[in-house]
This record gives C-alpha cells, sequence and structure tokens, in this order.
DNA sequence: TCGAGATCGTACCGATCGGTTCGACCTTGG
DNA sequence: CCAAGGTCGAACCGATCGGTACGATCTCGA
C-alpha cells in the first residue's frame, strides 16, 4: 500500500514509490513486454494517478532508466570506494561487484542498454549515453590514480571489459565472464602503469 | 521485383530474397518497430506468401537473425584468414574490420544483441547464444595459435573485448572503441603468449 | 490445353495497448 | 464544517498489430 486512498500527503513521495516498484518488472519483462494496466497493478496505483505524475509511459520509462542508472553507478562507485586506496584493489572490487550482480537470478543484462535497443526514443538513448559516462568517469578515476601513461584510453578499455562482460554474462557466459574480465582488467593496469612499456 | 505475379519458380529463392530484404529494416527500426504490413510492401510482397513461408513474423525474424549472424561471422572469419598466418596480425584485422563497421552511418550495435534485449523469446536468446559461441571459436582459435598458454582463457577475454568496444560504439563513441579495443586485445595477447609471465 | 498451385491485393477479425474520462471516495487546509 | 484536490476503479476510445480469408491473376508441368 505506497498511498492512501486520497491524500495530498505525497508531493514527489509517490514519484519515487511508483518508480522503485515499476523498475524490477519492466527490467524482467522489457519495456514494451508490459502494459500500463499491470503496471499500475503492481505498483498499486490507478492509471490516473500515474499519468498525472509522470504524463506518459515514455516518462516513466525515463524516470526508471535514470534512477536505475545512478543506483547502479552509486553501487559500483561504493564497491570501489570501500577497497581502500590502492587501485588494484579498487578494479578487483568494482570486477567482483559485477560478478555477484552476474549471479543473481533475476541478472538481464544492462537496464539502460536494454533499453535502447528496445526503445527507439532519444531521451533513452541519452540517459544510456549518459550512463556510460558515468561508468567511464569511475575507471579513469582508477586509471588516473594507477599512474596509467595514458588515463583516458585505459578507462576506456576498462569500460569496454566493463560492457562486454556484461553482455557476454547476460547471453553466454554468467560464471565466468567477470572473472576473464577482472583478470584483463589487471593486466591492462599493470602494462599501462610503467612507464616504460614490456615490449 | 523478387517475385514473379505467379509462380513456382522459387521454392527456397523466395525465402531468402524475403529474408535480405527484411533484414535491414528489421535492424534499423527493431524487430517490434516494424509491423508485417510494412514490412511486406518493402520485401515486394504479399502477407499471404510470406506467412506460408515462415508461419509467424517470429519465424521470419529467426530465418533474419540466423542469416545474419552466418553474414557477420563469416565477414570477420574472412577478415582474419585474409591477414596471412600471424596470429597477431589476424587480430588486428578482426578489430579493423569492426572498427570499419562501426563507422558505417547504419551501424546500431550487434543485431542478435539487440533482438535479444527487445524480443523475449526463447529461439532468440538462442540464436543470440550460438552467435557468441561462434565469435568465441573464431577468437580462440587465435588464441591456440598464437600459442597462448591458456587459450580458452584468451579466447573468452578477447570476446568480451568484441562485444564491449560494440556496445560501446553503439552508445557512446563510435569512432574510438575500435582502436581501444584492439590495443587491449594484442597487449593481452603479448601477455598470454609469454611463458612467464612479467610480473 | 488444363489443372495445380503460388502469388497478389484487399478486406477483415480479434486482441491489445496507450491514454482519457467520470463518478465516487477520502484526506487536508482553512 | 466545507470546499479543494488527489486518488480509485472501471468504463471507454481510437489506433495498431498479427494473422486469416477470399477472389483474381499468373506460371508451370502434364
Amino acid at each position: 500500500m505506497p498511498v492512501a486512498k486520497g491524500s495530498t500527503i505525497d508531493p514527489a513521495c509517490t514519484r519515487a514509490t511508483i518508480v522503485e516498484a515499476a523498475m524490477p518488472l519492466l527490467y524482467e519483462r522489457g519495456l514494451d513486454g508490459v502494459g500500463v494496466a499491470e503496471l499500475c497493478a503492481r505498483v498499486g496505483v490507478s492509471k490516473e494517478t500515474l499519468y498525472r505524475h509522470f504524463g506518459t509511459k515514455d516518462g516513466l520509462i525515463e524516470a526508471v532508466l535514470h534512477k536505475r542508472s545512478e543506483q547502479v553507478t552509486r553501487w559500483l562507485a561504493g564497491a570501489a570506494a570501500a577497497a581502500g586506496d590502492d587501485p588494484r584493489d579498487q578494479l578487483t572490487a568494482v570486477f567482483d561487484a559485477l560478478r555477484q550482480w552476474y549471479d543473481e537470478p533475476v541478472f538481464r543484462g544492462c537496464a539502460m542498454l536494454n533499453a535502447a535497443a528496445q526503445h527507439h526514443v532519444e531521451a533513452v538513448r541519452a540517459i544510456t549515453a549518459r550512463h556510460l559516462d558515468r561508468y567511464l568517469e569511475l575507471l579513469t578515476g582508477i586509471a588516473e590514480r594507477a599512474g596509467a601513461a595514458d588515463p583516458h584510453l585505459l578507462g576506456r578499455q576498462l569500460l569496454i571489459l566493463v560492457e562486454g562482460a556484461t553482455v557476454v554474462a547476460a547471453h553466454q557466459d554468467a560464471v565466468g565472464a567477470g572473472d576473464h574480465a577482472r583478470q584483463a582488467a589487471l593486466t591492462l593496469l599493470s602494462i599501462a602503469s610503467r612507464t616504460c612499456p614490456p615490449a
């Protein structure tokens, strides 16, 4: 029961509640795989309320993706921060967190990438691009602290590993992708942190 | 004009023609973004013909994805084979081919991954998984010929790089992703090919 | 020449979906 | 105590979509 029968007591609280409840259903079944009616039933809210808060189904979708991107990014950044000051430990923590995510039974790949593939709307693509930007910022920071010769290059390579591992885990190998990517990431980090490349 | 007005002259030719014509439209606009009617108009075929050949829209989709996977895999394998016998040259050729793909204006990411994200049908997921298997086979072969200590591990890491680069190119950085991934792949190949790791 | 069958174009069907409307209910602020 | 407004539930609407049916046309093999 997220909302009482009639009330003015929920200015933005109702929005957050709806977004939170709609997120797992949209993630599991796809943006177009669940109708507004079922969405309302799941959330426990009437159509009229949903449409007053979000205007349209796409409005709800954008709000859901926005919050999802924030949650996931904060989760990864928190895992890195909790690993201490060593960039290698931080990178290991990131991929361990990813591996834990891949192991969850509800894991279905990156919600933003899935959404961009499904919904051909500019706003969704923008949210996805921004999501990758956040990842890149986190990974480039690790590369910088590791003293990489070209931190921006290493950051992009780490981003490619993260996204590639997520794709492979979702569609082929859920158990090994995280470990393989982590090992590759640590190798690249080691090589990039040397002033004189070994070859 | 793929088919004359009435004819028995096209046992399997008609199927191939329809698949070939439907592929770019489904890729550009998404599986659910284009209806059967528009699909028929684009292909130049009536609904009845399409349904007799494929039974259902999903049948057509599966045929399209199957052929697409074959085409892309053959294209990459051809690029690798044309680069000679050196595994490093083959790997470079693969990523150069990917970069060329990313630069095409119609590039919208991997068709199989997009389809799996859109269409929650088991058959589509199976085609996607098999597509990744083909990539993995190609890359593991290169890793073996390079004398990698653990070719299966290196193959999976290269697959992660390929898929990650495709995702990043589609959603964030179309120009650099291929180069960054290629450089990372060559680094991993060098490290894995040494009997004694440098660290 | 003639029948079998593949195709076309169009109309049609049932279902679903996004979105709107409306009457009734309940809470809140004055 | 009462008006304002957020909420509900259900009915409703127009559009679209996947799939079918049908009569007409054309080609090919016997």
